[in-house]
DNA sequence: CGGGATCCCTGGAGATACTG
DNA sequence: CAGTATCTCCAGGGATCCCG
């Protein structure tokens, strides 16, 4: 994924002839919002904890695995930075940092189930469709 | 994004205590694949147009605003691998390539559909919850 | 504990030129 | 027409060190 947080592009061409093409390239534009906003290789592993309950950084550096400190940080910053994430600060000693999914990131976590209908259904068709074409 | 068509990490941790988390690890791997499938500055827009009939290269090309020709090919090529797009070639003079989205991509069309829905009903939100945020 | 700051590397993507 | 090849650039991400 290339631009974050600055702009998005027009993926497609705004204006055409065809009306059915049309409407789809609006919808084009919301996904890729959407999937500039979730892509990223931490974002839902986090958005998917974060669901179950608050969770706290120091927890998150241990469940998702492989990411680093920055990434960790980074990643919360720009759920929090859009509203997905609410980060609640405990002024204590040592400190105490909260995150947990807010309700429209919830929404989003079901909804990205049928993603996950989609993948699970032809994870193997999608496999052996690999498999032919790398042996050709 | 950074594993292409290489290994799909294990996101989360592979193992633990609560089962809830558990299949939830499961179900990010799946997204992460589809993720990783479909984002990508370009996948999108390409499904999309393909959804609609079949696409010539050059009518693709003029159609998808700003992509440049190495990743067009690049993008079809993923496409076509995983079993997306089918690539019809005539023997023709000159030539002509026809690419047409599989059952199962229009299959994964219609679940973008949703997160189209999710993007749109809270475009708002986000867009205020960042104005919010870079204030501070 | 929960970060911020810095350096560095990699691969996604653009630009341009060439070809069956 | 439908690509391939090459060079280049930049942002995503890793590693490391530092701090209140």
């Amino acid at each position: 994924m290339s631009q974050r947080h600055t702009d998005v592009p027009s993926q497609v061409e705004p204006a055409g002839g065809d009306d059915r093409v049309d409407s789809s390239v609006d919808q084009a534009c919301s996904v890729l919002e959407v999937l500039n906003r979730i892509s990223g290789k931490w974002a839902i592993g986090i958005l998917l904890l974060t669901t179950q309950r608050p969770m706290r950084f120091t927890e998150l550096e241990r469940e998702v695995t492989g990411i680093s400190r920055r990434m960790l940080t980074l990643t919360l910053r720009n759920l929090e930075r859009d509203g997905l994430l609410i980060r609640t600060v405990y002024p204590t000693v040592p400190p105490r940092t909260e995150y947990e999914a807010t309700p429209m990131a919830r929404e989003l976590y079901r909804t990205l189930l049928a993603l996950t209908g989609w993948a699970d259904r032809h994870r193997h068709e999608i496999a052996s469709a690999r498999k032919t074409f790398d042996e050709q």
